[in-house]
DNA sequence: AGTATCTCCTGCGTGC
DNA sequence: TGCACGCAGGAGATAC
């Protein structure tokens, strides 16, 4: 399940095959994604020059003079660039390949097709998708005051408002329970309660764990050819998500469990109290 | 208008 | 071994 970390790695890992290449070809052999592939989607990318990689929120953005491809890897989804001789090896839920004028193919699978592939030509920032979206947590203009003052504007748990990509983007829920552990602040707590000391701590907490996961994702760009697509917070240590029952590193408690917005919360009840 | 709930999908773990 | 089932989750759409 790629969260930021996981797009930012792919976006760095594809790029360099990317960058001034062109678009000699697109197979696509799933249509049904989130929203159905484009039926003209071959015929715009191919013979285009692609521009640059960026990223915008967990949005992968593939520009060019004429628009922007809009990948998102949802749930599942991931992409690889691979060489000559893996070109022929077909596997499961391969939905999308790109083929490039240097020989590499970019392709793309997603096994739960939660993610999209969309071309748009408008301007990037004025999409739909785009327009309404928070700033990127690891920017300055996301910060302990900024935080404070959409926790004041929110009728919501804490967890909830990190998790608003209208507030921030790119804070998925494995990384929602670390840096809520990390800032010993309960997930539950109204946003509105929230001191501006803990808006400190989390604001900090959460940069600090994303920034960490994209460094340790960074380690397997040198295969990025090779390796399964899938980088990230695998190899990373995470303190809370998914140890219900188990003890919490800090202070030995029993580490709990409930459901939050249909997703699931972890908190260690002695250093993440529910009051202050 | 702001919140909460629903929804898409497949792979995996569990219990029988 | 195999099947049925429940669960997981990003985030836009829909319902309140």
């Amino acid at each position: 399940m790629p969260e930021l970390p996981e797009v930012e790695t792919t976006k760095k890992g594809i790029q360099p095959y990317l960058a001034n290449t062109t678009i000699t070809g697109v197979i696509i052999r799933q249509f049904s994604l989130r929203w159905p592939i484009a039926n003209d989607l071959a015929d715009v990318l191919t013979n285009q020059i692609i521009n640059r990689v960026s990223r915008r929120a967990k949005y992968l953005l593939i520009e060019f003079d004429k628009g922007t491809l809009m990948i998102h890897l949802g749930m599942s989804g991931s992409l690889r660039i691979l060489d000559k001789l893996e070109q022929g090896i077909l596997g499961k839920h391969d939905h999308i390949d790109i083929e490039l004028s240097n020989g590499y193919i970019l392709r793309y699978n997603d096994p739960r097709r939660f993610g999209s592939v969309l071309w748009t030509s408008d301007p990037i920032s004025q999409h739909k998708l785009i327009a309404h979206l928070g700033p990127e947590p690891l920017l300055k203009e996301f910060n302990a005051e900024y935080l404070q003052r959409q926790a004041q504007l929110k009728r919501c748990s804490v967890k909830t408002l990190i998790m608003n990509g209208k507030v921030v983007v790119g804070v998925g829920n494995i990384y929602a329970n670390e840096s809520l552990f990390l800032a010993n602040i309960h997930p539950r707590i109204p946003a509105q309660s929230m001191s501006i000391s803990q808006s400190v701590k989390l604001t900090e907490q959460i940069k600090s764990v994303l920034e960490r996961a994209i460094k340790s994702g960074g380690t397997t760009l040198k295969d990025f050819t090779n390796s399964d697509g899938k980088p990230g917070y695998f190899a990373q240590h995470l303190n809370i998500y998914g140890r219900k029952g188990e003890d919490c590193f800090i202070c030995k408690s029993r580490i709990q469990h409930y459901k939050e917005s249909q997703r699931a919360t972890y908190y260690c009840p002695l250093c993440q109290p529910e009051t202050n």
